[in-house]
DNA sequence: CAAAACCCCGGTGGAGAACCGGGGTATACT
DNA sequence: AGTATACCCCGGTTCTCCACCGGGGTTTTG
């Protein structure tokens, strides 16, 4: 299962506005790009998808940027990858008619495996990565005492 | 999840080997592609590496065809996947050396889906498969009374 | 020997992933 | 008002790879 440069940019992002989101300061593109080694004017792309979908708010002119649009736990990995990838990430049932009784059944397990899959990220929150890379440092810290 | 055309083809041609299986006769490759309406020299790239990854035997000239190597119920539908699109499908940490805490973490993530899909995948055998298809027709029929 | 059917290898066209450039618009600050 | 900053919008490019095909070779049967 491939994770794709779009959804793996914009869950770094994420997890940088994550990490910003108690200081409520709106962060730039070019900071968070900087910040995770993303090509910035893919991430601005990236960021206008983010928007539109509702999972970040930005504030255009000086000292703009983008802030998280909803509390870091409330937002799940599910829904980023539904928004970056298009909701085709999940019911591409529309343009694959199966035509046979096989195709269907091979349909059918295909996507219960993709459910199976979505289940796994929408458990997860922003706020759970967060807490995942904090204790990964946390642990780091210790092998250096 | 995107089911790939190589993928659905693949376990197309398959089925149509359970289906056959218990004739011991090899079914040719045109045959399968008439039957499923797969582009048959497309299938026989897929066949041919169905064969080097232990899945099917081959008997080639007068007569010739593909058999299935195992028995339907031996052969799930994961190791199809994993023959097909290579088994990149399953360990692609190779290639994506995670740069940041950030990455590592999503990467993470990303992989626990891909093996709760990878678990789905794998406690369907053919023989599921073919079993289901079996059941789909008989509602059908039961419909036509 | 001839026909049938797999085997091997290389190729093509088109879609889309990854990324970028240019110009416009909104906002804060002086 | 003017200027600088930073998002917004739209379109473009290059490269990879998916889906599929063509040509010629080799094996097996009758």
């Amino acid at each position: 299962m491939e994770l794709s440069c779009k959804t793996e940019y914009a869950l770094l992002a994420l997890l940088e506005l994550t990490n910003h989101y108690s200081s409520g300061e709106p962060l730039q593109i070019r900071q968070i790009a900087a910040e995770q080694n993303i090509p910035d004017r893919y991430l601005e792309q990236l960021l206008a998808t983010l928007r539109r979908g509702g999972l970040v708010r930005s504030q255009r002119g000086a000292k703009g940027g983008y802030v998280l649009a909803r509390e870091p736990w409330k937002i799940n990995v599910l829904e980023v990858v539904n928004c970056i990838e298009g909701q085709d990430a999940q019911a591409t049932d529309a343009g694959r008619e199966a035509k046979t009784v096989e195709g269907m059944v091979i349909w059918e397990v295909w996507q219960e495996a993709g459910q199976a899959a979505d289940s796994v990220l929408q458990r997860q929150t922003l706020q759970d990565l967060a807490d995942k890379r904090e204790s990964r440092c946390r642990l780091d810290i210790m092998y250096y005492i």
